[in-house]
RNA sequence: GUGUUCGUAGCUCAGCUGGAUAGAGCAACGGCCUUCUAAGCCGUGGGUCGGGGGUUCGAAUCCCUUCGAGCACGCCA
């Protein structure tokens, strides 16, 4: 279905046309003067130049020609020749009524979707998420949501961290404290147990312990180092207590990537694509294109058009291991191989912008992708606290994710019982629903390039341009639809009315407003702009709610229309929080 | 040093593919609950869009320059 701005710009090119002037000059947008006008058109201003004749004019002549339009109440001049125009309310009732019928409210699907990976979530294994991977959770989340719903196939991959030295320092530390253990025993032959001889804490608590003691103690770290590589040339007992490992903390990361609503379709880490490392190395040697620099494998990666100097992209160190470069190409390669898709997303901090600038050109270069391959780089800026520095606990050190969210959980609750009764199994679950919409709201509604500052006292103020504030509206719509079924009606079988008020139609035209809100948020992979959206959408809603009694309507057919600009509004929001990640609970 | 991102109200942010009087929220002040959830609604005050130059009929938006801040710049991830 047509977007509402083509068919009017439609309409208003025919218009320029026929008074003789250029199309191209009938571009309608959105009025940023909604005292004035609902859209209009600078295009007699444009055309006054190329036409030597005063916008005015033109902007008359072609105001002339819409006299009888179907769609346009109102086509005033206004000096220096802006076109100031008013939609019918027939018109954009028929529009809305059709948009309510239309699957995904007539937005229109591509083609061929395409088919998208989106990398993001990027945890280690064996160490807790911490606020650092909130950021792209979140976003990769909505983005893949985003590009689901304008008609992709999209794929989430976590790209799990479970393969360098962190291993070998954690089995060397396991050794350590049970060195009895089976996996240990070079002359075990027999099944391994299927029970992880440790608990997730113990897991969390090993890591960083051995990281410290590895850096203090030159053996210790000797001996991780041995691990890594036993490790990772298949020794028996250390692949099965690394499977172990990984099964503990998976289980863990999916229990809190559930919390935050999160889902991955597929949990590849870097120990998937260990195997292709050194026949990707090879091919890339013989092709010419790696060469020994300072003792390391690297490939250029620089070009005619650069600014600057783009240092060479390492493949290898000059100890002959692989890095993170390496496993991120071979990723690619894997990618390219098994699912072979039209785009990949990296949903990653910014500050490795650099970083995969390279990796992408090292990978066109050598081939790894098609030359129509998209790589593109998502960074995401910093997660700052209220100082603008980077956010730390109180004590400074690092926030864990959980932590974050149990602080934020239990404010909700505290502000949810606190001047009513609620069953307290409802209000710990409305406040995890609600926590959750703040949480994302205030990450999603900010640029994704940008740092933006983590105010918890803000962000549990529940006032204003929150997510909070958005659930709020949905629910004081779906308690409105409660009463009306109570009341015998039904939200199948209504139709939308033409608006009779000024803050009815407004609302109406920002429902309007949803394709080319939803399109452009997936082009410019910008969920902000959903929320931006749903913000005034609630904002028209709320103008209305307050003006207007719904349920006490005595003409029938009006109040049917109401019920069904409800409806439409409730399914629109709940659509974009949807994409968003969060929810709206039925009360709260 | 080079590159890059950014600088908009006291604070947090939109707006940036050029348009009319630069918008929200918070904070401040003042109204609105016997009526569908006041986590709401309405109103008041608050700005030389970092500075300077240029392009244009028209610039927060594009270009140049300057000041200031963040970040990145070969063996970490």
């Amino acid at each position: 279905m047509n977007k509402i701005l083509d068919i009017i710009s439609d309409e208003m090119k025919k218009a320029f046309l026929s008074a003789g002037y250029a199309e191209e000059l009938g571009k309608v947008t959105i009025s940023n003067r909604p005292d004035l006008c609902e859209y209009q058109c600078n295009g007699a201003m444009a055309g006054a130049k190329q036409y030597k004749k005063a916008p005015f004019v033109i902007a008359q002549e072609v105001a002339a020609k819409l006299e009888n339009s179907k769609i346009f109440e109102e086509v005033s001049v206004v000096n220096p020749g802006f076109l100031n125009l008013k939609l019918k309310s027939e018109f954009l009732k028929d529009y809305l009524n059709q948009m309510a019928h239309s699957p995904k409210f007539g937005l229109d699907m591509p083609k061929r979707g395409k088919k998208i990976i989106i990398d993001y979530g990027g945890p280690n294994i064996a160490k807790p998420l911490h606020v650092g991977h909130l950021r792209s959770a979140i976003i990769g989340e909505s983005i893949k949501r985003i590009a689901r719903y304008a008609g992709h196939e999209v794929i989430g991959d976590i790209h799990l961290g479970d393969w360098g030295l962190q291993m070998g320092l954690i089995i060397t530390e396991l050794q350590e404290r049970y060195p009895d253990l089976v996996y240990f025993d070079d002359k075990f032959d027999g099944e391994y147990p299927h029970e992880a001889p440790f608990t997730i804490s113990e897991l969390e608590e090993i890591y960083p312990m051995a990281s410290s003691k590895s850096k203090e103690d030159a053996s210790y770290k000797a001996k991780a180092m041995d691990a890594t590589f036993k490790l990772q040339s298949g020794v028996r007992g250390y692949r099965a207590l690394w499977q172990h490992i990984i099964n503990v903390s998976v289980a863990d990361l999916k229990k809190n990537y559930r919390n935050l609503n999160v889902e991955f379709d597929l949990w590849k880490g870097e120990s998937d694509v260990h195997d292709l490392i050194p026949h990707m190395v090879e091919d890339m040697k013989e092709m010419g294109y790696a060469y020994v620099s300072e003792g390391a494998l690297v490939v250029d990666v620089r070009e005619e058009s650069d600014t600057k100097e783009i240092p060479p992209c390492m493949i290898l160190k000059s100890d002959g291991a692989s890095l993170y470069n390496t496993t991120d190409l071979a990723t690619i390669k894997e990618r390219m191989n098994q699912i072979n898709p039209d785009e990949i997303i990296y949903v990653v901090d910014k500050r490795q912008d650099l970083y995969f600038e390279q990796v992408f050109r090292c990978a066109r270069k050598t081939k790894l992708v098609q030359p129509e391959t998209k790589l593109f780089f998502l960074g995401f800026g910093t997660m700052n606290g209220k100082d603008g520095k980077p956010f730390k606990t109180r004590e400074g050190g690092v926030m864990r994710l959980e932590s974050l969210l149990e602080e934020i959980n239990e404010e909700m609750y505290k502000k949810i019982t606190e001047n009513r009764l609620v069953p307290e199994k409802e209000a710990r679950e409305t406040a995890r629903v609600v926590a959750l919409s703040a949480v994302k709201y205030g990450d999603l509604s900010n640029q994704a390039s940008k740092d933006y500052i983590f105010d918890i006292d803000r962000f549990t103020s529940f006032e204003g341009d929150t997510g909070p504030y958005i659930l709020y509206t949905i629910v004081r719509i779906k308690s409105i639809l409660t009463k009306y079924r109570e009341m015998g009606g039904s939200l199948v079988e209504v139709t939308l009315q033409e608006a009779t008020g000024e803050s009815e139609k407004n609302l109406m035209l920002q429902l309007v407003g949803f394709n080319a809100m939803m399109e452009s948020a997936y082009e410019e992979i910008a969920p902000h702009k959903v929320c931006a959206y749903i913000y005034d959408l609630a904002n028209a809603f709320n103008h209305f709610y307050h003006e207007t009694k719904i349920l006490t309507e005595e003409d029938p057919v009006k109040k049917e229309g109401f019920i069904a600009l409800l409806v439409l509004t409730r399914d629109v929001l709940e659509t974009c929080i949807d994409v968003l990640g969060f929810q709206a609970p039925e009360r709260m």
